[in-house]
This record gives C-alpha cells, sequence and structure tokens, in this order.
RNA sequence: CGGGGAGUGGCGCAGUUGGCAGCGCGCCUGCUUUGGGAGCAGGAGGCCGGGGGUUCAAGUCCCCCCUCCCCGACCA
C-alpha cells in the first residue's frame, strides 16, 4: 500500500514554467517525474510504476509472439558501429565518449548491429531461423532539441526487436507478427493510434509502417483519408491519379510581364491586362518552377527543376523522400550564376530535359496532367507564356511527387478528401532487409549447402514516449486519468475525516481488503490535510477509482468515484470491498 | 544551427532613476480548523545562471559565456 503520508512525492499547485505540453505538465505536477538533466528525467515512485506497467504489457506480448528478451549494454564500443559506417553516418546526434585509455565508445542510439552480430555469433544454419530478439533498454541521442518532456528527450526508454529470417517470405510472416502484436499492445495501453505508410528511405528494405498516436503535440504531420482507412506519414502520401485534360486548343501565347517575377504579379497583370471570358485567373492557372540542387552520397550534384501547380509549395522533405538517398536544396546564387539559361522568376519547361539543349533534368507533379495548359515563364526577363500544353509545348522527363499535402486533397485509394493531423510516433516496423546482414557477414547455410545472406526485421516501441503519449489523452483540466491498464495504482482511498475518527478506521479496513484481494492501494492518510486538498490531489494523480471515507460514514456508506466518467455512487460499508474490487476487475 | 522569449528560496513570480533581496504557494513550530487547494501567530530557507567590467555602491548598467522554453532546421 502507498501511503501518502509517506510516499515519495510532491505535487506543485501551478504547472511548473518550463513545461508546455499536457503529458509534461501534468506529470511533473502530478510528481510522476521530474526533470534532472537536459532531455533526462528523473521517474519517482509514481511514475516508475506507470512505466514498469507498460513496459510489462510491451514484454508480455512480445513474448507471446515468441521473440525473446536479451539485454545490451547501452554503453558499446566504436568498432562495432565503424563496421556499419555509422559510427560516422550517425553525425551529430550519437553520444560518444572516451574511456581512459582513449578508446571510443558510444551510447546506443539503438542497437541493429549488435544484435546482428550477436545472431551471426551462434547461428550458422537455415535450421536455427526464424529467430527474433528483443531488449527494452535506455537509448540515448543527443538531440538538438530535446522537448515537451518525454515526448522527446536525449535519454529515453525503447523496446527493440529484430527478426531474422532466411528469406522474404520468413520476413513477411514476422513483420506481420510484430504488426500484429503493435496493434495489442497498444489497444491494451488504452493508447489510440494510427499506423501510417512511410518511407523506408535511406536504410534500404521495403515495407515500413509507423505507429503514429494523433495527439497535437506530436511532431510528426500524417494524412487521414476521411472515408477510408488510408493514412500515410506526408513524405510518403501519394496522391489520386488524375484524369488527363485535352486543352490542346489553347493557343500559345507570348505577353509581356516586366517586373513579374512572382506569381501573385503574373496573375495581377494577366487579370489587368489580359482577362478571361469565364474567369478570373487565379494562381492555380501558373506552372511554378523550383530550383534544386541534388547532392548524391558520392558527391555528385545535379541540377533539377520540379513544376508545381503556382497555388502550391514545394514540400521539399516529401521529394527528397523519393529522391533518397539524395540530398536536396534549393539551388544557391552561385548555382544559379553557373546555369545561365535559368531566368529567375521567368523559368519555364520549354528549354529544360535531359536531351534539350540545357540538358536540365525537368520533373512535374501528377497535378500537372497530360494535355492540361499553363502560364509560365518564357525564360526571357519580362515575359510569361499562356497556354503552354504538357505534351504538345513540353514533355518531362518524369513526373515526381511535389507538392505541399493540404487538407481536402483526394484519397489515393478512394477518392475522398483526407485531412492533415498531427501525431507522435510511438512504433515502427520496418524490413530492413538484408543491408546489416550484408554488412556485417550474417549469413546461414540453406538447405542446399549454400551460403545465404539473412533478411533481418526491426522493430521499435518509444515505452517512455508511450506513457507521456497516453497522459496526452488520458488527462482533464483537473489532472490525469490513467487507464485502468497502466494507473500507478488500482484505488485512490481518501480519509476525509477528523484524524483519530471512525474515519481512519473503516478506512484502514477497506484498504486491508482490497490489497487482500491483490489489488495496488494508495491510502491518503495524511493528517492536518484538508479533505479539499485531498481531492485535488487524488484528482490530479489520476487512478482510475476513487474513494473517500468521509462523512457520508455516518450513514453507513464510502463513497466511490469513477475518475474516467465522473461518476459518484454511495455503497454500504459492508459492501465496499467486494463493489471496488468489481470495479477494478472490470474496468 | 537560425529566429523569439526567459533565468531571483522547493514551485510560481515581483523587484522603479543603481541604494538593506521581496510576495504567494510549499516547508517548520504553536493554536484554531476539517467535503473542494483553511485561519492566526512565529520561523527556516538566496553564489539573484556563470565570468569579467563600470561605479562609493550592481538583481538592476556594459561585455562574454552557459542553461531552459517556443518556432524553424535536424531527427530510429
Amino acid at each position: 500500500m502507498l501511503r501518502l503520508s509517506r510516499l515519495f512525492v510532491r505535487t506543485l499547485r501551478d504547472d511548473p514554467a518550463d513545461a508546455e505540453v499536457p503529458s509534461h505538465r501534468l506529470l511533473v505536477r502530478a510528481g510522476y517525474i521530474r526533470r534532472a538533466a537536459p532531455g533526462g528525467y528523473t521517474w519517482l515512485p509514481l511514475g516508475w510504476r506507470v512505466l514498469r506497467r507498460v513496459e510489462e504489457i510491451v514484454r508480455r506480448e512480445m513474448d507471446a509472439i515468441g521473440a525473446q528478451e536479451v539485454h545490451f549494454p547501452a554503453l558499446l564500443p566504436r568498432d562495432v558501429y565503424e563496421a556499419t559506417g555509422r559510427w560516422t553516418e550517425y553525425g551529430d546526434n550519437l553520444f560518444r565518449l572516451v574511456d581512459r585509455k582513449g578508446a571510443d565508445y558510444l551510447l546506443g542510439p539503438t542497437h541493429e548491429e549488435m544484435f546482428t552480430l550477436l545472431v551471426k555469433d551462434f547461428y550458422s544454419s537455415y535450421k536455427d531461423l526464424p529467430v527474433s530478439l528483443y531488449q527494452i533498454q535506455t537509448k540515448y541521442r543527443d538531440e538538438a532539441r530535446p522537448r515537451a518532456g518525454l515526448l522527446r528527450g536525449r535519454e529515453f526508454l525503447m523496446k527493440d526487436s529484430y527478426s531474422f529470417d532466411i528469406d522474404d517470405d520468413g520476413l513477411s510472416r514476422s513483420y506481420a507478427e510484430h504488426r500484429d502484436a503493435y496493434q495489442r499492445i497498444f489497444t491494451a495501453l488504452g493508447l489510440p493510434y494510427v499506423v501510417v505508410r512511410a518511407m523506408s528511405g535511406a536504410m534500404g528494405g521495403s515495407m515500413s509502417e509507423e505507429f503514429l498516436s494523433p495527439v497535437e503535440a506530436g511532431e510528426d504531420t500524417f494524412v487521414r483519408c476521411t472515408a477510408c482507412s488510408y493514412a500515410a506519414n506526408t513524405e510518403a502520401v501519394t496522391t489520386a491519379g488524375r484524369p488527363a485534360r485535352d486543352e490542346s486548343s489553347t493557343p500559345l501565347t507570348r505577353i509581356d510581364t516586366p517586373d513579374c517575377a512572382t506569381i501573385d504579379n503574373v496573375v495581377g497583370l494577366l487579370n489587368r491586362e489580359y482577362p478571361r471570358t469565364d474567369r478570373a485567373w487565379t494562381s492555380a492557372d501558373t506552372l511554378k518552377n523550383v530550383v534544386l540542387a541534388v547532392r548524391q552520397p558520392d558527391g555528385a550534384t545535379e541540377t533539377l527543376v520540379v513544376g508545381v501547380p503556382g497555388d502550391r509549395e514545394v514540400d521539399l522533405k516529401r521529394l527528397e523522400a523519393q529522391l533518397s538517398p539524395a540530398a536536396l536544396a534549393p539551388l544557391d546564387e552561385a548555382g544559379f550564376a553557373a546555369q545561365t539559361a535559368l531566368v529567375r522568376g521567368y523559368i519555364g519547361p520549354q528549354i529544360l530535359g535531359a536531351s534539350s539543349a540545357t540538358g536540365i533534368r525537368y520533373l512535374c507533379d501528377p497535378s500537372v496532367v497530360a494535355g492540361s495548359a499553363w502560364v509560365t515563364g518564357a525564360n526571357e526577363h519580362g515575359v510569361h507564356v499562356t497556354g503552354l500544353v504538357r505534351g504538345r509545348d513540353f514533355t518531362p522527363d518524369g513526373e515526381i511527387e511535389a507538392v505541399e499535402v493540404r487538407s481536402g486533397d483526394p484519397c489515393p485509394v478512394c477518392g475522398s478528401a483526407l485531412r492533415i493531423a498531427r501525431g507522435i510516433e510511438i512504433g515502427h516496423v520496418f524490413q530492413l532487409g538484408r543491408k546489416y546482414a550484408d554488412t556485417l557477414g550474417l549469413s546461414v547455410l540453406d538447405q542446399n549447402g549454400r551460403q545465404v545472406t539473412v533478411t533481418m526485421g526491426s522493430y521499435g516501441i518509444g515505452v517512455s514516449r508511450a506513457v507521456a503519449a497516453i497522459a496526452e489523452f488520458a488527462h482533464d483540466d483537473l489532472g490525469l486519468k490513467w487507464p485502468r491498464a497502466v494507473a500507478p495504482a488500482d484505488v485512490h482511498v481518501v480519509i476525509a475525516g477528523k484524524p483519530g475518527d471512525a474515519t481512519t478506521t473503516a478506512a484502514e479496513s477497506l484498504c486491508s481488503d482490497l490489497e487482500r484481494a491483490g489489488l495496488e492501494v494508495i491510502l491518503d492518510d495524511r493528517t492536518g490535510v484538508s479533505p479539499g486538498v485531498k481531492f485535488k490531489d487524488a484528482e490530479l494523480i489520476g487512478v482510475p477509482t476513487i474513494v473517500i471515507v468521509g462523512k457520508s460514514l455516518a450513514d453507513g456508506t464510502i463513497e466511490v468515484r469513477d475518475r474516467l466518467t465522473g461518476a459518484r455512487d454511495n455503497i454500504a460499508v459492508a459492501e465496499a470491498p467486494a463493489a471496488v474490487i468489481g470495479l477494478c476487475r472490470g474496468g
């Protein structure tokens, strides 16, 4: 039993000034965590209980799919990460340190290398596979900007698992098992989530999905269909196919547009001097051509122009995800100086294309559909063209998803409107493939005695982050409202009488009964603290069932409150233990 | 790394033209109180983020640095 008179906790009346998001504010205020370092938090008794309960649920479901728990050191030698190039590739986010002999170490940000090498050490036959291993470990990342308390720290608790299979089918099965287990875990945690398609990015591999919890404080943006189940990371979202148009009857016309280097200026001038009869010109009629510098990992660079409708912004992250592993940046001054054919503000695709005289590759967004006519630059100062038709007057080298996705864009699956939402990544399942196995030489002999490279999956859950994510949902103005599965206790009993009166003995007796039944109990046995304070603290701490032994005891009842629904009920003292046990077990 | 805000007791904050470092909450003692963050009285608790400078005198003015929060960049 946790007696509040002795429990190591201090609740705060005011929000801490450095906390902004609800989970951070309330977890500090209710005495669950306390900041100890930039991006590092001390888990106090209440918080530690919640964390362990989350951890247990994760462990239970991992064990249920046959994954086996191991535990690596957090402190790792450099050479292992050197082998995969991550000692340098991980960059500034890697915590590096040096021991007394001058040897380099790192604090593990994730443990692909260690798991791969461990399996390599033990296994050499296809008969040993498949196998899945996991650990629940403290991970370290030297985040440029830790923020939002537990949601993004530099030290955090993570469950990471890895599957090892002989072939792609096996990997698909292991992936599906993890994916299913993750759904069970987040459901058990009472944590709303959305599974979104993610880009596998530079890591190679194919299938990758993120489990996002749709909270405002989240740092990931994703889209979700308002009608069907489609959801995707904004980087991975694809747009619905659009029908081609036939606007080839539109004449191609040169118009003088002095000092019209911006789309707004061009549209304004068109409406003044070349008004349409059917409607006004808008920025959506213009073709915006954005010049980018593409740098391949080997250092090779290329100038690339991407065309999008003028009412849209280019989403560089989305583009970069598709061009990965190349890096993207807007072309700088020096770049423009070197590309004399490009007239800033007046760029048009007429002179572009890999096979054109300029040799500059030109891609356009799929929304620039075949046969559509556009207003765009004439590649001369002060001149634009209208009626530039794709397929007649220019032909791109290809299409690429380039525009910033907006709420209302059509879903690629069903065509209904997409909606943009914010979320926090609480899990990630990922078909890693053979990247690490190749590099680190993890292969086994197959049935025919041939060496086969093992294929891997990697699967992560942010355990400490999940605690914060739950708190993001499970709270109201008064405080936390933990789901039963993770609450620091089952019942919070408040003695709301005068010290030494009958309420104390009645409460103590009730608590013993509850404990004997296996419930975890918090008892507010503080003396000299007024009932109002105790009620506030109980609501702040957020245990799902609050029992008040106070003035109603005179009528032979105690009060049972449901912190989640706010329901209140008076129950006869004699029936109280059974009733409370029923609530806690049934809830 | 860029932009903005802020560092004063455990928490939240005030501190004027430079002149004895304050308030509320919390904490300790005593008395009163006991169903919605009680009252009275008396206490404890400070490297005013750090370093340098100006000055008779610096929380306050000047310079440098550090840290925290927010936005962006970055981010399994």
